[in-house]
DNA sequence: AGCACGCCGACT
DNA sequence: GTCGGCGTGCTC
């Protein structure tokens, strides 16, 4: 039962200023309920808030301020409450900044706004021209549908002029009408696709899942191309047939134009989009109507699972490895991880889709804690590409030249069959390094401890790390002399300028993140390779991320060691992934592929093991590794970053952290460095790591949060705690 | 987060 | 003498 409070009596309210607790106000004329979005006076402002429960008293009555104003927002659910605390709680972050993540809605303050919308009225018109005929045939094809003025004169082929002299004549009739309207209602129906019998079975299985009304994860891991889309569908349409709400979310932007059409083609309509390339009005319409009911449906990015479901059934995490998953955008938390939670908490099914799981899901897995199922036959005519090494070693390569003639060979053979090829090479701009042939001086960022990559289609180089730019410079900014700077190594657009050398009839197409400026235009390239307007594509990470390339038959990745360097033990596991990815580009219709991996390292286990497809070796393998190591998902981390202006600021706050250590000794935790950071300066900020290293039964955040109370940054010294990082040493 | 209060350096 | 730097502390 909701709690209602009675006007006067004291409410303990959440605002989304860093407080870390709350205060205790005065309920409003006419009383509120747990859960109210809430506005209140604090201090001189007027602050957004939550009526978060009883209040706690202790505070002089004679000083309480009363709640200025509830807002017209469905109150947020007791369940998502719990999902904030256990979530800011795993993630060590203020309750506060939890809140702030749920209140994302553009506008969430202001009353509902109207709009005007078009009906057909009582009154015929005077004189029914052509022009107004077509108006009132639009307002008859579209029944009770509300169009507003753009709408309805779009729909006609008129002007608004035309309509508005109809209103006049009461032939049309003008109404007020809420802005935010529900989403078009989606129909379960039955699948339109022929499925196979094994995808028969895994969506039955996800299907009595999501039925049961229970929570469960589920491992759904099937090859690219085996139809997991079509599979875990059936379990939305299930979820929508029991009248709970479902999410789906993708890791990329880019991803979600291609999947709302395929929602629209199986369920008649397009559902709730959530990320931050959509419009204002849009997002302010999704989390309303998320709350109210009015979207069965939601398809976003991972800041879709704070939305105000009201009953949430099923969650699928697609393309569950990815990384973008885990970012910082203020909140450290991996969504993947959240969905979970939040999952356990409302009773909802899990569904982690991928053709590459990570270790972590993987082990949980063969831990029994997740179901899992497997897609292993790849859908209609198409079948699992050739895979096969090309190496280097024996491969006679000119310098700065990266195509080696095998791969050159193979792509020529595409080019003539007509079609397509895709060299994959994980490098944005043209050159990773510029060499100073005469001093041997690399240049780099002034703010950042990174090298300035060179992009030549800029004509600038460019700092990763910060974005920061400059002029590509004449002379060494270390020695001064002239014309000895070179680019060194390469990046997709040096690949691009090898490609055209040595294809110069061909069309040449370059997907690299930095190339187009939104996602529209993006989106715009990959439906035109699509269709084959272009030979040959060249391409960054971006499309290994699940698009589809019909008369895709070759993909040569270029260099296949980059990323199995280094110390990270991530590496060989990405790698891995990645790799799996851009190999299913190939032959996914009904023309075989091949992959051909560049590789100076034959003979590595991850090269060996993406050759054999033996994943479950591969799998095995790195899990013996990490289990050894006591490292995740064996073992438990935490990822602490300090940075200021400062170097000796943070060094000596690192060390006086590393010493203190005593809350975490206490339940066997070891603390590790501190270290530069593996950026050691971002935009000027110096960046030591400290890294905590815990068992997996350990109660990991009581510790830490004992440790670092110990602790005031001070100044402009900051500090970022990091649950599960994604990279350890 | 803001905003006020308060304690030390360089100006009219 | 004061103006103003931003370190510290409070907000029901």
């Amino acid at each position: 039962m909701v709690r209602q409070f009675d006007e006067g009596a004291r409410v303990a309210v959440l605002t989304t200023q860093p407080l870390d607790r709350v205060l205790d106000y005065k309920a409003p004329e006419g009383g509120c309920v747990e859960g109210a979005f809430v506005e209140v006076p604090l201090g001189p402002r007027k602050v957004l808030g939550v009526a978060w429960g009883p209040g706690e008293g202790g505070y002089d009555a004679a000083k309480l301020r009363a709640i200025t104003r509830v807002l017209d927002a469905a109150p947020m659910r007791e369940e998502m409450r719990e999902f904030l605390i256990r979530a800011g709680e795993y993630t060590l972050t203020p309750l506060s900044s939890m809140l702030r993540l749920a209140t994302r809605a553009p506008g969430l303050g202001d009353a509902p706004t109207m709009r005007k919308v078009y009906r057909a009225g009582d009154h015929a018109p005077s004189r029914v021209t052509e022009a107004r005929a077509r108006v009132l045939d639009a307002l008859e094809a579209y029944g009770d549908a509300a169009l507003t003025l753009g709408e309805l004169a779009e729909a006609a082929g008129v002007s608004a002029s035309v309509i508005k002299g109809l209103v006049a004549q009461g032939a049309v009739r003008e109404e007020n009408s809420p802005r935010d309207q529900p989403y078009p209602p989606l129909h379960p129906g039955e699948s339109p696709y022929a499925l196979t019998d094994e995808q028969k079975c895994a969506a039955a299985e996800l299907t009595a899942g999501v039925a049961s009304g229970t929570y469960a994860t589920t491992l759904l891991k099937g090859v690219t191309g085996s139809g997991k889309t079509e599979v875990y569908l059936e379990a939305v349409a299930e979820c929508l047939r029991q009248g709970r709400q479902a999410l789906v979310l993708l890791p990329e932007i880019a991803l979600t134009a291609e999947f709302l059409a395929r929602v629209e083609a199986r369920f008649g309509a397009r559902p709730a989009e959530w990320h931050s390339g959509v419009t204002i009005t849009e997002r302010r319409r999704c989390w309303r109507m998320v709350g109210e009911g009015g979207a069965q449906l939601v398809v976003g990015a991972r800041s879709a699972l704070f939305l105000p479901y009201r009953e949430l059934g099923l969650i699928i995490v697609d393309e569950e490895h990815d990384t973008s998953y885990k970012q910082e955008d203020g909140v450290l938390y991996n969504a993947r991880d959240m969905a979970v939670l939040r999952a356990s908490i409302c009773g909802a099914q899990v569904v982690l889709a991928s053709a590459t799981p990570s270790l972590e899901t993987w082990a949980n897995a063969e831990a029994g804690k997740y179901r899992r199922l497997a897609l292993t036959r790849r859908f209609g005519a198409a079948v699992m590409p050739h895979l096969e090494a090309i190496d280097m070693r024996v491969e006679d390569l000119p310098a700065s030249q990266w195509i080696s003639p095998r791969l050159a060979g193979e792509v020529r053979q595409r080019i003539e069959a007509g079609e397509q090829a895709l060299l994959f090479l994980n490098r944005r701009g043209y050159a990773p390094v510029t060499l100073c042939r005469a001093c041997g001086h690399q240049i780099g960022c002034h703010q950042c401890d990174a090298r300035m990559v060179e992009h030549r289609f800029l004509k600038r180089l460019v700092c990763h790390q910060c974005g920061a730019s400059a002029p590509i410079p004449e002379a060494c900014p270390n020695c001064g002399v002239e014309g000895k700077l070179a680019p060194v190594g390469p990046g997709v657009e040096r690949l691009a300028e090898e490609t055209a050398a040595l294809f110069p009839e061909a069309r040449l197409a370059v997907l690299s993140s930095d190339l187009f400026g939104s996602a529209r235009a993006l989106k715009a390239k990959i439906e035109e390779i699509a269709e084959g307007a272009a030979d040959i594509v060249i391409g960054t990470q971006l499309v290994a991320k699940g698009h589809n390339f019909p008369n895709l038959t070759l993909v040569g990745v270029i260099d296949a060691d980059l990323g199995l360097q280094g110390s990270d033990m991530r590496a060989a596991e990405r790698t891995f992934q990645l790799m799996r990815q851009v190999a299913g580009r190939a032959g996914r219709k009904e023309r075989p592929g091949t992959a051909l991996l560049q590789t100076y390292q034959p003979e590595h286990p991850v090269i060996r093991a993406i050759l054999s497809g033996e994943e479950e070796a591969f799998w095995r393998a790195e899990a013996d590794e990490r289990r050894a190591a006591g490292v995740p998902p064996y073992g438990r981390m935490a990822g602490i970053v300090l940075s200021s202006p400062d170097v000796q600021a943070v060094f000596d706050l690192g060390a006086e952290m590393a010493r203190r250590d005593q809350p975490l000794r206490r339940i066997g935790a070891e603390v590790l460095g501190p270290a530069p950071a593996p950026i050691a300066r971002i935009r000027g900020r110096h960046r030591v790591r400290l890294l905590v290293k815990a068992e997996k039964a350990a109660p990991l955040q009581g510790a830490l949060a004992e440790w670092l109370a110990q602790f005031r940054p001070r100044g402009d010294l900051r500090l970022a705690v990091d649950i599960d990082p994604q990279s350890f040493f």
